[in-house]
DNA sequence: TGGGAGTGCTTTTTT
DNA sequence: AGCACTCCCA
């Protein structure tokens, strides 16, 4: 016990040992988060309060509920396997297994991961002949799972015109093929299960009875329904442990509501807020920085990181003629680096968007430093995977219409355009699902479809009585998977990822153990659409790292570089444009970014990049400005003279139109104030140039005959 | 059916 | 620029 509390700091202690009440804990970036949460938890049980059965913790993410998983368990001498720790997503899918008949939802019900969704929603927008230019099928799913989240049902959605109502009725469209096919998006998942508990009053009552304590992680990015969930399990009686950082809330723009602190506050626990504002990961240097930017942020809750660690380095900056130069930069430091003794591991790149990367790999990979980048396609979203576990969906609920069509002709047997046309008629006419209208078919497509109806069943008897794993690995060779990519050229890589889909299983059925509600199948898709795996190869080499600044949140590195810190990238122009309330997740990106780092930080920009196979003209990052200058080391003290390695590109059109001015060129205007032109146009009295006002006037075409630019 | 050409989009992303 | 997606033809 004493162990379990030895080495809190003050805040940490209290926030771990407070009575059973509610808290908000503020928990500054490095503050020893997780480690509060889970020290919690096992204070609690340790101390006798409450058993483990009597424990919810919730997450966003799966590698924070595993991580939190095994923190727990190395610290009480419990099972934690049977705990309620997870995700939303996990536990709601958990709780709607277990209650599926109450739910309305067939034993097997499968999840729909967004790519199935939009899948979905461009199949109805056919078959009810909808023009998917006037509604495009992407934005349709954010707006079906905007209204989920806040909700609201499509029956009960706000209409305000006809567009609107529109999609509203799509959206209804949509609730009810799911229904019609038994299947659940990732919001509906939440929506059916806070659903469930408020309607079903037996159910609620022992949920709430059970769980007396509530713990949840990284708060400040709940959406409205994930609030209004906790507060139901939480009505009667458990307390909710909150822990958050509204600082580092970086995902509005999926539904995240950093007001729900504020409100949670004014809800809950007024006198129970606890701040951890000690950091124990980043030098002072660098926490000054943070802190300078953040402040620039209104309607914080408040929070001022400290360290004793001591100043450390100064932050480096550089500024780079080309994104092609700050790339050279960065790799060359960071071989310095290595050569010195930093651990390729401990060197990571960021970036505000990953089209970002490309250069960046491009010049590590010339110099031949290993890197790994994250973020792109994972395990379970590979094309073969998602055909292979298409197949499995099939058998176990055949009404799935999006399995079935992934795969009814993959591999290829014939079954073309025109029947799958004729066979969604048939089914929209049945009111029933694909497979089930596939008997009425006549002709060839009858004889095709139903040699593939047959394959499924003949598939579904063999397999029945096997284990998973072995059900997988037949369903790959008789289906013709395996055959098909044996054939094809690039194939042998995708027969490797089928494979590793089989050792999946295995490793899936060894460590559940006991198989939840529906058996091995269900659990095993549930747990493929769920957690779309880190299943990345390479794992563990002696590499950079290259990530989003989003990808970053929550890891920690030595070194960090923090790349295209430019006006317009980072913070980025949409962001801008929306506002505020934009430019200041901007800014608590960048606050995330820059507690990356432990040691030493780097922030680089470049004067022109190429994006969108376009050279732009940048300036640089406002956030600059936000660091006070003395923190700064500016590493490039040369004044920013034209480059003589100007990377090659760029100078051939920049020739100049008239008076000196070329593209590049900064200007002042009477009225718009300074800008830089970024493109020209026509000679003499004709030149125009278009001209970047930045903020203020932004971009501008300009007749040189008429206005007045003045170099400067 | 399948590939080649043409078209359009392009912040961040977990479940 | 690079990628995904569509369309059209052999």
């Amino acid at each position: 016990m004493s162990d379990l509390l030895a080495n809190l700091n003050p805040p940490q202690l209290q926030a771990v040992t407070l009575p059973p009440v509610h808290a908000l804990i503020l928990a500054g970036a490095g503050s020893g988060k997780t480690r509060v949460l889970t020290t919690r938890i096992a204070w609690l049980i340790s101390t006798g309060q409450v058993g483990p059965h009597g424990v919810m913790a919730v997450t966003f993410t799966n590698k924070a509920a595993k991580e939190m998983t095994a923190r727990l368990s190395a610290l009480v001498p419990i099972n934690v396997r049977g705990m309620w720790i997870g995700t939303f997503h996990g536990l709601c899918n958990r709780l709607l297994r277990a209650h599926y008949r109450e739910a309305g939802l067939p034993q097997t019900f499968q999840i729909l991961d967004s790519a199935d969704q939009l899948a979905m929603v461009k199949r109805l927008l056919k078959n009810l002949n909808i023009d998917d230019e006037k509604y495009p099928p992407r934005e349709l799913c954010h707006f079906i799972n905007a209204h989920k989240e806040q909700g609201v049902r499509a029956g009960q959605a706000e209409v305000y015109d006809h567009y609107t109502q529109k999609r509203v009725e799509i959206y209804a469209e949509y609730e009810a093929q799911c229904n019609r096919e038994g299947v659940c998006d990732f919001a509906e998942l939440l929506l059916r299960c806070f659903e469930l508990l408020q309607r079903n009053e037996p159910l609620r009552t022992h949920y709430q009875q059970r769980f007396r304590h509530i713990l949840v992680d990284e708060f400040q990015d709940t959406n409205k329904l994930q609030y209004a969930w906790l507060q139901l399990l939480a009505g009667g009686g458990a307390r909710l442990f909150a822990v958050g950082d509204d600082d580092q809330s970086i995902y509005r723009f999926r539904g995240a509501e950093v007001g729900n602190m504020r409100d949670f506050e004014r809800d809950y626990c007024a006198d129970n807020i606890i701040r951890l504002e000690q950091n124990y990961r980043s030098h002072g240097n660098i926490l000054a920085a943070a802190n300078a930017i953040i402040k620039y942020n209104r309607e914080r809750l408040g929070k001022n990181l400290w360290t004793d660690a001591g100043d450390g380095e100064p932050i480096r900056a550089f500024e780079a003629y080309s994104d092609i130069d700050e790339a050279r930069f960065i790799v060359d430091e960071i071989r310095e680096l290595v050569r010195d003794g930093v651990p390729a591991t401990q060197c990571a790149i960021l970036y505000r968007s990953n089209a970002q990367s490309r250069v960046l790999e491009h010049e590590l990979f010339t110099k031949g430093v290993p890197y790994k980048v994250y973020g792109g396609l994972r395990f379970f979203e590979r094309q073969e995977v998602k055909h292979a576990l298409a197949y499995l969906r099939l058998l176990g609920n055949p009404d799935d219409d999006t399995a079935f069509l992934r795969v009814v002709n993959f591999p290829t047997r014939g079954i073309g355009a025109r029947s799958l046309e004729n066979l969604q008629a048939a089914a929209h006419q049945m009111n029933s699902s694909l497979y089930n209208a596939a008997a009425s078919l006549t002709g060839k497509a009858g004889q095709t479809v139903g040699a593939f109806i047959r394959l499924v069943e003949t598939l579904r008897q063999e397999t029945e009585k096997l284990p998973l794993p072995e059900i997988i690995e037949h369903v790959v060779e008789k289906s013709g998977l395996a055959q098909h990519y044996r054939l094809e050229k690039e194939g042998q890589e995708r027969l490797e990822n089928l494979d590793e889909l089989i050792n999946a299983a295995a490793t899936f059925v060894d460590d559940e153990g006991a198989i939840g509600e529906g058996g091995a199948l269900a659990s095993f898709l549930a747990h493929a659409s769920l957690e779309s795996g880190e299943h990345q190869a390479g794992e563990g080499q002696e590499a950079v790292q290259l990530m989003s600044v989003h990808a970053a949140k929550g890891l920690e590195f030595d070194i960090v570089f923090i790349s295209g810190l430019e006006q317009g990238l980072f913070p980025h122009e949409n962001a801008v444009s929306e506002g505020r309330d934009g430019l200041e997740e901007e800014r608590r990106l960048m606050y995330v970014a820059v507690t990356r780092a432990r040691q030493r930080l780097y922030l680089s920009c470049a004067q022109t990049r190429m994006l969108h196979g376009q050279t732009r003209y940048c300036t640089a990052s406002s956030f600059f400005d936000e660091i006070p200058e003395e923190l700064l080391l500016k590493l490039n003290k040369k004044a920013a003279a034209p480059a003589p390695t100007w990377g090659g590109y760029a100078a051939a059109s920049s020739e100049p139109v008239a008076g000196g001015l070329r593209v590049g060129q900064s200007v002042e205007h009477a009225k718009f104030g300074l800008g830089v032109i970024v493109a020209t146009e026509g000679r003499g009295a004709d030149a125009r140039v278009q001209v970047n006002f930045g903020g203020g006037a932004g971009m501008k075409w300009l007749a040189l005959e008429y206005a007045k630019l003045t170099p400067v």
